[in-house]
RNA sequence: GCUGGUGUAGCCCAACUGGGAGAGGCGAUCGGCUUAAAACCGAUACAGUGGGGGUUCGAAUCCCUCCACCAGCACCA
């Protein structure tokens, strides 16, 4: 996802000239193959050549006023993207460098000064935008890329770009992969040289708000002095604070313009009046390096110390939504970078690992006239109505307006969807909340918020508790607690689930923090425990408790913490550790396996986890169902996956 | 439009990465306890894996195609 944020893209840059005045007019291009197929050439509104070029020819006028118009036009990406695609003739050409033919100079509203050179070679055959900006303007248009079934380009509905043969394409004419042909375009212009261009590679970083006009965010520290300009405020002087006594109208622009205390100042130069910046630094720019602050956020001679840095950083595991990872995440690793380049730091990212939790959901109501609804504004039309995450649901409470629709999203103040958790932990408890929030959805999921699920958790965290109390007297002491070495089957399957539990659990979190299915394990266990009729040998018992106890601490770190302590501990269970599972004793002594017969199951056998798969093979044939189900037929081929299951192929 | 994700029981979700469709939970039904209800305890039922096609002895899992939902991006040369 950062790839396609950052826009790497890998292309050349090609040097253009005007044919009229020799200026250069280089542009980028990803798609050097199509360099033989350029037509005319954009130049984006703002572009320095514009003005320079028409001033003073017959044209100016005329240009002029359709590149102030293209100009007043926002920047927006969404308006960018809903505008009409515009443009005007400058009455100026360019001379394509690979070939030498001309083409004419446009300047168009979708070509953007702030991507590659702010120019744009336009190949109408091969590029649909080009193609569509041809067809407005009636450009010419020029194939050099050939489809096998050939190319008309008078016919042509839309560009074609996929792959295909080029055709008059100078010293690449007869490439028949022109894909494969651009990195060999790349290394001649490179070869050429300067004459026509060189491979480049382009970024298109957005703007991520270093200035903006609000009051939240960092001052800029800066001050304007109508004698010395811009001057930096100095160093002593820093941190530049936002004011207290500021206005928040609506409507009024930024509220630290309207701020005299905080404009006014001395130009810390000369000390005559000047003003401070009133823009502020976007919070990413703190948001970008506050990890490292953290280590050491007592100091106050520098930022941090280098070497604690050391000693704690990179980070290990970083946790966060997935609305930072084209955002924070970059700018973070972004400044890392730089300051590794610094010095300041001994490596280039900051973090090593990264888990996205998925966004908590709940269904928003949407009413035309009033806009969004909290639930109960909603009149639903029946039951069914209530249950629906889209679509129309009913009417507005507020204006009985028929038509309010529904819509699952993410939880947010402005859609009123929220859900306060208080009234929950007031009533279940924190622990208890956590719980039925892991164990309801993998963590990477999105979640929908329901409450119905927490009655479960609940139970569960009761049960155990009941358990603990009941059972703790019966535990083997806490330092007698020997294993006898001969238990009998029921104890050795309690013993094998608890441990076959601690394996399970621990790929469960470490995969991926699957907490869901970890708690799983743990029910399971719990379940088994409740299940026997007999006593559980005290030392068997001690063990299962403390596993249990010790694997949902990290979920439920109050609740285990007593429980621990009913169990007869006095530390804390904190310093426990995680449990280890013992790999022998968790090994199945017998285990079952699926006999199929042309893939239906058939029967079960009751085998050896090891057994080998001529006996497997010899104990399924010999198995009664088995020997029903291939009466009369041929058996073609019998596969045996030691382990797993034996199939037998038969036909008749 | 592009990219990625998801689709399994009434609901939330598992399924060792090609091998028995069900681990756990919610809800439901029945039974026990109770004067009764809740809670608690015990038991039971419910899907053939979004649709279609293919590969295979065998597909929820792999391939193709279509559909639905969610998210991110969207004139980027």
């Amino acid at each position: 996802m950062q790839e396609e944020w950052i826009g790497k893209s890998r292309g050349a840059t090609v040097n253009f000239k005007v044919k009229e005045t020799g200026d250069d007019v280089p542009v980028f291009t990803t798609r050097p193959d199509t360099l033989w197929g350029v037509t005319y050439m954009s130049i984006a509104p703002e572009h320095p050549l514009v003005e320079k070029l028409v001033k003073g020819t017959p044209r100016e006028a005329e240009v002029m006023a359709a590149v102030k118009k293209m100009r007043a036009g926002g920047t927006s990406e969404k308006e960018l993207a809903e505008r009409e695609k515009e443009g005007v003739f400058t009455g100026f050409h360019v001379v394509n460098p690979v070939n030498g033919e001309e083409a004419p100079l446009w300047v168009a509203n979708f070509a953007l000064m702030t991507y590659g050179t702010g120019a744009v070679m336009s190949v109408p055959a091969h590029d649909q935008r080009d193609f569509e900006f041809a067809k407005k303007y009636d450009l010419p248009i020029k194939a050099v890329i050939f489809p096998e079934g050939g190319l008309d380009e008078k016919e042509m509905a839309k560009a074609y770009v996929d792959k295909g043969e080029m055709k008059n394409s100078g010293p690449f004419t007869g490439e028949n992969d022109n894909f494969g042909a651009i990195e060999k375009i790349i290394d001649w212009l490179d070869r050429e040289g300067k004459g026509k261009g060189k491979g480049t590679v382009n970024y298109r970083l957005r703007d991520w708000l270093l200035s903006r006009q609000r009051y939240w965010g960092a001052p800029i520290p800066v001050i304007y002095c109508d004698d010395c300009g811009v001057v930096p405020v100095p160093e002593k002087d820093l941190p530049v604070l936002l004011p207290t006594d500021v206005e928040f109208k609506e409507g009024h622009g930024n509220p630290l313009a309207s701020s005299e205390s905080f404009v006014n100042c001395k130009c810390p130069k000369c000390g005559k009046d000047a003003k401070r910046e009133t823009d502020t630094m976007d919070t990413f720019v703190d948001s970008s390096w506050y990890f490292l602050r953290y280590c050491d956020s007592k100091n106050d001679e520098k930022c941090f110390d280098p070497e604690i840095i050391k000693k704690l950083m990179p980070v290990d595991q970083y946790i966060g939504g997935i609305e930072h990872a084209t955002m924070h995440l970059i700018y973070a690793r972004f400044y890392t970078m730089v300051l590794h380049d610094l010095g300041l730091v001994d490596f280039t990212e900051p973090f090593e690992r990264l888990f996205c939790q998925g966004m908590v959901c709940k269904t928003a109501y949407f009413c035309e006239k009033c806009k969004w609804l909290p639930e109960t504004e909603v009149e639903f039309a029946d039951a069914e109505a209530q249950n629906k995450t889209q679509g129309k649901v009913g009417k507005c409470k507020k204006c009985g307006k028929d038509g309010v629709t529904a819509e699952m999203t993410k939880i947010s103040k402005s859609k009123l969807n929220i859900v306060d958790p208080d009234a929950m932990f007031d009533k279940y408890g924190t622990d208890c909340v956590r719980l039925y929030m892991l164990s309801d959805a993998p963590p990477d999921r999105m979640q929908i918020w329901a409450e119905d699920g927490i009655n479960g958790a609940w139970r569960t965290l009761n049960r155990l508790w009941t358990m603990i109390v009941e059972k703790a007297g019966s535990c083997a002491p806490v330092d007698e607690a020997m294993m006898p070495t001969q238990l009998n089957s029921k104890n050795r399957d309690l013993r094998r689930k608890t441990h076959q539990c601690i394996q399970r659990v621990t790929e469960s979190i470490e995969g991926g923090f699957q907490f869901n299915t970890a708690i799983a394990r743990c029910n399971e266990l719990l379940n088994m425990i409740r299940a026997f009729k007999k006593p559980i040998n005290p030392a068997v018992l001690r063990e299962v408790l403390e596993t249990v106890v010790r694997i949902v601490s990290p979920i439920v770190p109050h609740f285990a913490e007593e429980c621990w302590e009913r169990l007869g501990r006095t530390e804390s269970i904190f310093t426990a550790g995680w449990p280890e599972a013992d790999a022998a004793v968790a090994a199945e002594e017998a285990i079952e396996i699926p006999v199929q017969v042309n893939g239906k199951l058939r029967s079960r056998i009751k085998v050896k986890p090891d057994e080998s798969e001529s006996s497997l093979r010899d104990t399924a044939l010999a198995d009664e169902k088995v020997k029903a189900s291939i009466e009369g037929k041929e058996i073609v081929k019998v596969i045996v996956v030691p382990g797993r299951m034996v199939n037998i192929a038969a036909k008749g």
